[in-house]
Parts: C-alpha cells; sequence; structure tokens
DNA sequence: TATGAATGAGAGTTCATTCAT
DNA sequence: CATGAATGAACTCTCATTCAT
C-alpha cells in the first residue's frame, strides 16, 4: 500500500514523517501504532527513535508545518489584493481550497486530530488557528459594514463559507478531471453568494 | 465530569451506552478505554459486558441509531412537503439542521468514527448514508432541471450546503441565546443563496 | 451438537453433569468454561449453580463416581473367579476393557484431568487408583511366583497390559461391528501373551 | 522450582520455550498462563512476545519439533534393518521407546495437548502423525502375512505395542537405575509376545 | 427453584518507549 | 546511524463466582 521500496540513505527522516501522514490519515492518531508507522517506512522500530522523540512529535510535526503552511498562505493571499471586501473574500477562498487540496492529508489530520495535540502544543497553535479564523471575520464584517456584503448573519454565513471550502478536502480527487482554478472559482461564487456579494 | 450518581439497579444498560457517547464523543473510538466507559457509568468493566458484547458493539449501536434518525427525519420531513423543489430544500435543511443540534453528540462520532465500524457494520450503514445522501442530489438536481435553482454547477451547491448544515454541530450552543427554529431559518436561507434559489 | 431440548423440570442435575462431562472431554478442564457447560444444558449460570458449588466439584462428582464404579467391577470380577492367576488376569482385563468402553468418556476423563482435582479431592482418590493398581501387580506377581506366567519383567508386563486395555477408549466406536466380549478376548489373549500365561 | 538464574542476554528464545515446556507438561496448555511462562523463565511479558507471536506458536513450536523428530527417528531406524517383520518392529520400538524417553515431556505433550492445536496446525501435523502410524500397520500387516507373526487381530496387537511403548514415558525415571538399551529390550520382548512372533 | 445483574481477578495481547551495542 | 532485545503499563475481553430478588 505504501513506500515498500528500500528507503534511501538518510531519507529515514522523510521516511518516516511521510509513514507517519499516511497512516494517521488513514486509521487515526490512536488507532495508529508506532509499529505501523516503522513497518510502512520499512524501519526498524529504533530508527524511528533516532529520528524522532516519540509519536506526539510526529502529530505535532505534521499539524504545526501544515497549519503555519495554511496561515502563510492565506496572508500571502492578502498581501497581493486591495482592500476590496469581494476580492480578499475570494483570495481567502482560494488560499483555503488550494490549501485544502494541495495539502489534504496533512489538513485531514489537523482537523481530526487537533484534540490529540499535547496541551502544550495545542496551546501554541490554537494561536495560529484563531488567527487565520479571525481573517475570515474581517472580511466578512468589513463586507457588511461597508455594504457590499448583504447578510443578516455574517457569523454564520462565514461559518458556512469555511465549511464548504474545508469540506473539499474529503471529496475532491487531484487525478480527476476537474483543475484546482476551476474548483477555486466555483467556490469563489458559492462564498459571493454566501454573502449576497457583487458577482 | 459525569454521573456520579449511583446506579440504580437494573439501569447498567443507559449508563454504559450514556458513558460510551460521552467518551466517544470527547477521546474518539481508539482514544476511549473501555475502562474509561466503565468507570463513567459508575459500573465494573464487567458489567459493561453482561450489557454489550464489546466496545464495537457501543459504537454500532450508537451510530447506527442515530443515523436511522437521520435517514427518518429527512424521509419525514420531505413527506410533509409539496413537490417544489425550494419547500424540499428547506425541509432537509431543516431535518438536518435540528438533528444536528439535538443529537449532535451522536452525529459527530458518526462523522468522526465511520471509519471504525468494523466492515460489516459499516457495509449495512453505508447503505443508508448514501440513501440520505440521494435525497439532496434529487432535490438540487429538480431544481435546477425545472429552472427554480440556477448553479452551475450542483454537485458542488449540494456539498456545500450539506457541510455548512454539518457543521452547525460543531459550534452550537443548546444553551445559547440563539434558538433552533431561527438557526433552521438562517441555513434555510444560506442554502437557498447558494442554488440562487427563490426567497 | 447436544443437548438443546428444553430440559425436563426437576432434570436440571442431570443436565448439568452430561453437559460437563461432554465438555469436559471435549475441550478439557481448563479448557472448558462454566458459561459453556450451562449453555450445553440449556440452563442458566444460577441453575448451575443451584446445583453445583462449582466447576471443580463438577469434575470431582465426574472422576469420583467412574473410578468408583471401576474399582467395584475390578472386584466384583474377581469375586466372581477362583485363584487361578490366568483367570483372574481375563477377569481383571474383561471389567478394565468393559469400563473403558461403557464409560468411555468418564473414564478419558479422569485419565487427562487427575491432576486438575483439587488436592483434597485428588489425595482420597488416588487411594482408589492405588488400590486399583494393586490388584494388577498381585495377580501378576503371583502368577509368575507360581510359575503360571513367564516374565522376566512383571512390572513392565503390567503395565504393558494395563496400558493396551485403557487405550481401547481411544478408538473403540460402540456402534461399530465389533461387539464388547469379542474386544474382552482379544485384550484376554493379549495380555496372556504378554505374561506368557497358558493359552 | 526452575531457571532462577538470570536470563543471559540473548538467550530469551531458549528460556522461553524451555519454560512452556515445562509448564505445559505440569499444568496442561489451558491451565498454563503466558504470565506462567514469563515468569518461569525469568523474562518480562514482553520478552515473550518479542521472541513469538503468542502461546499458540509455543504450543505449535514444541508439539511440531518433537513429532517431527519422532518420525525421522522411526524412518532412521528402519533404514537400518533389512526386510524382516521380526527385525523391523523391534526397530520401531526401539525407536519409539527411545524417543519417549529422550523426549519425555515434549512428547507427552504433544500427546496431551493435540487437540489444542490451532487447526491450521493440527491439519498439517496430522499427516506426519499418521504416516508414523503406518509404519506400525505395514509391518505388522506383513509380519502376518508372511507368517512370521501368528495374530487374529492385528490391529489390535498394532494399538497394543504402540500404547505399551508410549506409556513408558509415563513412569519411565532417567535418573533410575535402568538403563535405556534394557528398556528397548524389554518392550522389544513384550511386542514380539504380542505378535507371538520369533523370540 | 430459578433468575438476571453485577463483580474482581486474571486471561492473552499490544502499547510506547528505552538501552546496550 | 541503526539495530535487536527488553520492559512496564495498558489494552480488550473472559473467567468463576455471588447476590438480591
Amino acid at each position: 500500500m505504501s513506500t515498500a521500496a528500500p528507503v534511501p540513505r538518510g531519507g529515514g527522516r522523510d521516511a518516516i514523517t511521510r509513514a507517519a501522514r499516511e497512516s494517521f490519515a488513514e486509521q487515526g492518531y490512536h488507532g495508529t501504532s508506532i509499529r505501523d508507522i516503522a513497518r510502512r517506512a520499512g524501519l526498524s522500530l529504533s530508527a524511528l527513535y533516532h529520528w524522532h522523540t516519540g509519536k506526539q512529535d510526529l502529530l505535532v510535526l505534521l499539524i504545526e508545518e501544515s497549519t503555519a503552511e495554511y496561515f502563510r498562505r492565506c496572508e500571502g493571499a492578502l498581501d497581493g489584493v486591495g482592500d476590496d471586501p469581494a476580492e480578499r473574500l475570494l483570495a481567502l477562498v482560494r488560499a483555503t481550497v488550494e490549501y485544502r487540496v494541495s495539502r489534504r492529508v496533512e489538513s485531514t489530520i489537523a482537523a481530526a486530530e487537533w484534540r490529540n495535540l499535547a496541551p502544550e502544543h495545542r496551546a501554541r497553535l490554537d494561536g495560529l488557528r484563531e488567527s487565520a479564523g479571525r481573517l475570515w471575520t474581517e472580511i466578512v464584517d468589513d463586507g457588511v459594514a461597508r455594504g457590499h456584503f448583504r447578510c443578516a448573519h455574517p457569523e454564520d454565513a462565514r461559518r458556512a463559507i469555511v465549511a464548504a471550502c474545508n469540506a473539499v478536502a474529503q471529496w475532491y480527487d487531484p487525478a480527476g478531471d476537474l483543475a484546482v482554478p476551476d474548483l477555486v472559482e466555483r467556490y469563489g461564487e458559492i462564498a459571493l453568494r454566501i454573502v449576497d456579494g457583487p458577482r
């Protein structure tokens, strides 16, 4: 099902994170044993401990890296556009959808296994998560305030948009016919409809 | 954190399912030990096995019951309305949102732990799940076909609506200010916007 | 595989010993759970404890009863014959073979599960067992002393005869063609050959 | 009662099989817990699982190895002699008796715990067992056919001989006065008497 | 008589992890 | 860099048994 190929010299670290990524995604954090990961990576248990301090370490690694990337993508996307709410909303939709399809596995792990982060790590990452959340709120609120968006319940509009974008990871098939830019456009359209913005 | 009250004689079965419900929701299926459940239920480990055949049994029980209820609610809701697509869509939104908030815990467990159902049970329940999914598809497709809905990508519209409704379970607070009928109205409005239907 | 028929009133006790007999024979003492027995008897666990004090009780019952019967049979057989060693040997062979085929199951249990008797019970039954053993020794020794049997190693002759007779329980099929009297005659012949007695 | 000496590093495997051997022999398969085995081996429970896949594995190991050895011994013994039935019978008696006393413990386990082999393993080993059984049958039948043996019921003769030889494991004391070659001679004599062969 | 409910101890097995080499 | 050997705690589940009714 995976990397049965011999691990290239020095490639141990990568092989392990890759194996952890797949295992956590398929069976969940608690459903995955550290032996599953080692086996999948084609390495010994001890090799795993040579590179990582433990199972939790692997989870943090995967979630932290991909969550940080999401945040960077969001900020980058917003940097590139003006202050028009619709434009900004579309930028955020694009960043989210692209992230969700390009980092399908990690983003799903992040969503499902967040609660299994050790408190110390969760606390730290909660900050990032909320920052990203605030970006959406600011944009929607601003759009409503300036009359670009017409929605009676901006909070719900925001939640609906985010939920719709996130759900993409659950069904999108990178090998299928639908190209990412088209996907982005579709969900931009949906987002604008939800806030009844200009189309 | 829970049922510290002594379990009345013969009340074991309920105490256990209740405890399982809470534990699975908080820590996930694999993250919950049956000792956790027994402790939470205020019973011995063996009592748990007196009432149930095992951990899997408890999971199936919770998921099956609530999934079946969801399906019943959907059909009931559609039975009560005519064949107008918008009306039918609103009925389904109402059934879904009401289910998601009234069975918040079980529905979340169902979503998160579906993969942990033993193959035999999953196979059986997959049927129910798909049937419910079809209800959405039929309505959206019909609305589009008859010109009541204007959306270029009905599949995505459907997914967005479902995702938005489902997400309600993650944040809605039954003890808060927002009443369920209002909640239903808000998400009905959002759904109609997504399909660009009559409002 | 067994008594699925409803248990006749008051027949509880018998149903249970019968079920224990079968279960111990098929799966051994430790391999049999008391629930197996109750299920096989078509009774509740509690009914079992109503009639017996526990699992050990059932084992003792079966072994003791059948061991005592064997001893009685042996003594009875010897009572009926004179003091000719060959005659006496044949009587003992007959008693043993008849016992082994008529109480096939219990005698096998006795042989296999003797070590699982609680020390108190084992001590008591060891006496019976040895008494029976002595009967063989006396006869063989007497036969040798009086010149009726010609064997250099009477101990081994005795062991060989006993082993051969006992083994009958492992293969004899009561429903088969071979009648018990014929069987007895065959093993009588074998026994006489082993001690090189008159034939 | 056993190996109290600290287990030398890397000597785990042997210590465990030795402990299993003793425990199974003394208390039976079901009567032995793997904790018993680990304790007796002077190792932790987990060490046991490091070397073996489970309790069944240990049973198979012991039975398979010793059953195979018995078969090898039989064939070896027959290879070394001509086609005279009496000679061949004596060879088989020797192989059996020697095996039974040199592998007293394992051979007893094999006899008592055969039914506890998982079906897959039992099926495989049943083959070996039957092959060994056929060796006896062929010899006795041949002896009768050629007039070297005079017995009316060769099947029973064969069973009696085998039972007598096997029983040796139950009482023979390697530390006692009786040397194995003498023992072999005694049972050879008994076997020849049973078939009424040339002495 | 007979039952259903409940239990504490222990079953076999797997867990994440450590350590000497 | 990497391994094989070993561990203690925890896992799911079954055991023989008891007790209130």
